[in-house]
RNA sequence: GGCCGGGUAGCUCAGUUGGUAGAGCAGCGGAUUGAAAAUCCGCGUGUCGUUGGUUCGAUUCCGACCCCGGCCA
């Protein structure tokens, strides 16, 4: 029995998702052992360089022996977005396949998975010089007022943006004062597609309370293994802030805040273990409603092999 | 041992002039198009320490007891 050729007439991608401490690399690194695969990474934070015990970014070691793409690949004073993820993606999977390995795709962020599996629409990059003209009208009328505004110029994408979503709001004004065209309207059209399909595993633990410990004791190692010196590495080069996306990632951000005297250690690290969590229920949420995924449980000795199953049907390995 | 505080949601606390109670955090559910490990939305029954008493009715008033702080011995 042969897997679904798909459209490109290729074998589709494989990737493995789940939320973050559910074992990917563990699983990954296991398949790698076996196979001929170089992984690509679907992780928002594991691109800045510099962010490492925090990130769980794999060890040089592992990198040595199995290549790793999209990992190291900016400052953490840049910036970095899912428009980039999926080139940065696309090229990496061309690049690999070309060398007649097999690409695997690790990683938890879904905004990036997704983009990449469904598409995503061709916007303008950010500006920050418009960004800080929406900041500062913002400051002085109000989210709610930036979003009656952009209301008028495009009801569509006001509708479904809350009025307290600054982050949005912004977003949505930015597009139509550099394009003139309402995001919305920018939205709908067509979207850069990969001409491939995907073969979508997901860890998910069905044991909530086993994940958190996990999660707790993980944070815990990380700081064993120096998470606070990496942090105040960032914190001394003097040009980063608590406002940088790499310094907003779990852990740096309430180390970070610890570091600039808002609260003290003990606390830093229950906040950053509650981050973790909610981060993980964010990531289970997406998986949720993502359609066609294979769910397998990191729990169950099992797992590992149908999850293995199901991928090398998937790549005609069989 | 005496005096003073305090014991209310998983945690920190507010409150009820007596009609069985509500915030923040945590947790749970959801959204998610170049910041996404981000950002935003929704969800609050818990022997109101225990036990007697007063009362139509006590978490609230009174007594005793238990526990935790502090001060005095």
């Amino acid at each position: 029995m042969r897997a679904n050729p798909g459209s490109s007439g290729l074998a589709p991608l494989a990737v493995i998702t789940g939320p973050t401490g559910a074992g990917k690399t563990d699983f990954a690194l296991r398949l790698a052992s076996e196979f001929p695969v170089e992984i690509v990474s679907v992780d928002s934070a594991q691109v800045y360089r510099g962010l490492d015990i925090g990130a769980a970014k794999p060890s040089v070691e592992i990198r040595a022996r199995l290549p790793h793409h999209l990992i190291d690949l900016v400052d953490p004073a840049a910036k970095y977005s899912a428009g980039q993820f999926v080139r940065d993606a696309s090229d990496a999977i061309t690049d690999i396949e070309r060398r007649g390995r097999i690409p695997l795709l690790v990683g938890g962020t879904m905004l990036y998975l997704r983009a990449l599996t469904g598409g995503i629409a061709e916007l303008p990059e950010s500006s920050a010089e418009v960004r800080a003209r929406i900041d500062a009208d913002a400051a002085r009328r109000g989210w709610p007022a930036m979003h009656a505004q952009l209301a008028t110029v495009d009801a569509a994408a006001a509708a479904r943006i809350h009025p307290n979503d600054a982050q949005r709001i912004q977003r949505a004004l930015e597009v139509f004062a550099v394009e003139g065209r309402p995001i919305s309207e920018l939205q709908n059209a067509t979207r850069s597609k990969l001409a491939r399909d995907f073969l979508v595993t997901a860890l998910i633990p069905q044991d909530r309370a086993r994940l958190h410990a996990a999660l707790a004791e993980r944070f815990d190692g990380m700081m064993s293994a120096g998470l606070l010196d990496e942090v105040r590495r960032l914190f001394a080069r003097g040009d980063l802030t608590a406002e940088h996306p790499a310094i907003r990632a779990v852990g740096y951000r309430q180390l970070w805040a610890h570091l600039a005297g808002s609260y003290p250690l003990d606390m830093a690290v229950t906040r950053a273990i509650a981050a973790t969590r909610q981060l993980a229920k964010r990531q289970m949420t997406w998986l949720r409603s993502m359609p066609s995924i294979q769910v397998f449980d990191p729990y169950d000795a099992q797992s590992f092999v149908g999850l293995r199953e199901s991928l090398l049907a998937a790549l005609r390995l069989l």
